[in-house]
DNA sequence: AGAATGATCCTCT
DNA sequence: GAGGATCATTCTC
C-alpha cells in the first residue's frame, strides 16, 4: 500500500470537495521527534465573506488573513479561553475558506496523546476541535504552517472513509442557515457529540450534493 | 438526555 | 471592553 502527503493541487479545490476528501487521511504533527495524528472523522467548512459563521464574513483582518493566502496552509485560532482550534486553508489565493478539523481517530503517538489529555479512552482524546488540538500540540505557535512541509502535514494511505454524513455546524447558532457544512464519517466512534437539533439536520452527503 | 456554568485569553471595536 | 467555530462538570427533569 502507498503512502503519499496531500500536495497542494488537493487543497486548490472548492471546500466542500476538500473537507469530503479529508475524511479518512491521516493528519500528522511532528515535533521534537514526537510524532502524532490520527485519522480525520469530522470536519466542518467554512466558506467566503459570504458564509455568516466564517471568520472572514467580517472582511480581511490581521487575524484571519491566512484564510486569504494560498491553500494548504494552516490557520489556528485561539476561543473560549480554553481552547485552540485548527483549519485548513481552501481554494485559491484571495478567495477567504476553510476546513476546520472537529475529530479524528488517534492512530500515531497514541500514548502521547493519552498524556497530553490525561484520559485513557481512545474516543476521549480527539473527539472535538478543542481535544484533537490539545492531543496534537496544535497552539498558535503552529499558524502558518505550510502542510506540504514536514513539520504539520496530511496522508493519504488509500483507505476509504466509509460512508460520508452532514449537517448544521456545531455552535454557531442560526447564522449557518440551511447549510448542511459539517462532514463526518457515520458511526464513527471519535465523531464529536452533536446537540438534538444538529442530529435532526443530518443527511448523506451524496444527497446533499444532488 | 439536556441545560447551565465557569475556565480564562486572544482578537478586534 | 466584549465576545467567541469549546470542554468538563454539575445540576435538573
Amino acid at each position: 500500500m502507498k503512502i503519499t502527503k496531500l500536495k497542494r493541487a488537493f487543497y486548490d479545490r472548492p471546500t466542500l470537495q476538500v473537507a469530503g476528501d479529508l475524511l479518512g487521511k491521516l493528519f500528522v504533527h511532528e515535533e521534537d521527534g514526537l510524532i502524532t495524528g490520527g485519522r480525520l472523522a469530522e470536519v466542518e467548512a467554512y466558506i467566503g465573506e459570504d458564509d455568516p459563521a466564517c471568520h472572514a464574513s467580517c472582511g480581511k483582518t490581521p487575524r484571519n488573513e491566512i484564510m486569504y493566502g494560498k491553500p494548504g496552509f494552516l490557520y489556528v485560532y485561539f476561543t473560549y479561553g480554553n481552547h485552540y482550534l485548527a483549519n485548513i486553508v481552501t481554494e485559491q489565493e484571495g478567495f477567504p475558506a476553510a476546513v476546520l478539523i472537529r475529530a479524528l481517530e488517534p492512530v500515531l503517538g497514541i500514548d502521547i496523546m493519552k498524556k497530553r489529555r490525561n484520559v485513557e479512552k481512545l474516543e476521549a482524546i480527539a473527539s472535538g476541535p478543542g481535544k484533537l488540538a490539545q492531543a496534537l500540540a496544535i497552539t498558535t505557535e503552529q499558524k502558518g504552517l505550510d502542510l506540504t512541509g514536514s513539520v504539520v502535514y496530511i496522508l493519504d494511505d488509500g483507505k476509504n472513509a466509509g460512508n460520508i454524513c452532514c449537517s448544521k455546524r456545531i455552535g454557531i447558532g442560526e447564522n449557518g442557515g440551511d447549510r448542511l457544512w459539517r462532514l463526518y464519517i457515520e458511526s464513527n466512534a471519535h465523531v464529536s457529540k452533536a446537540p438534538g437539533y444538529i442530529k435532526k439536520s443530518a443527511k448523506p452527503f451524496r444527497e446533499y450534493c444532488s
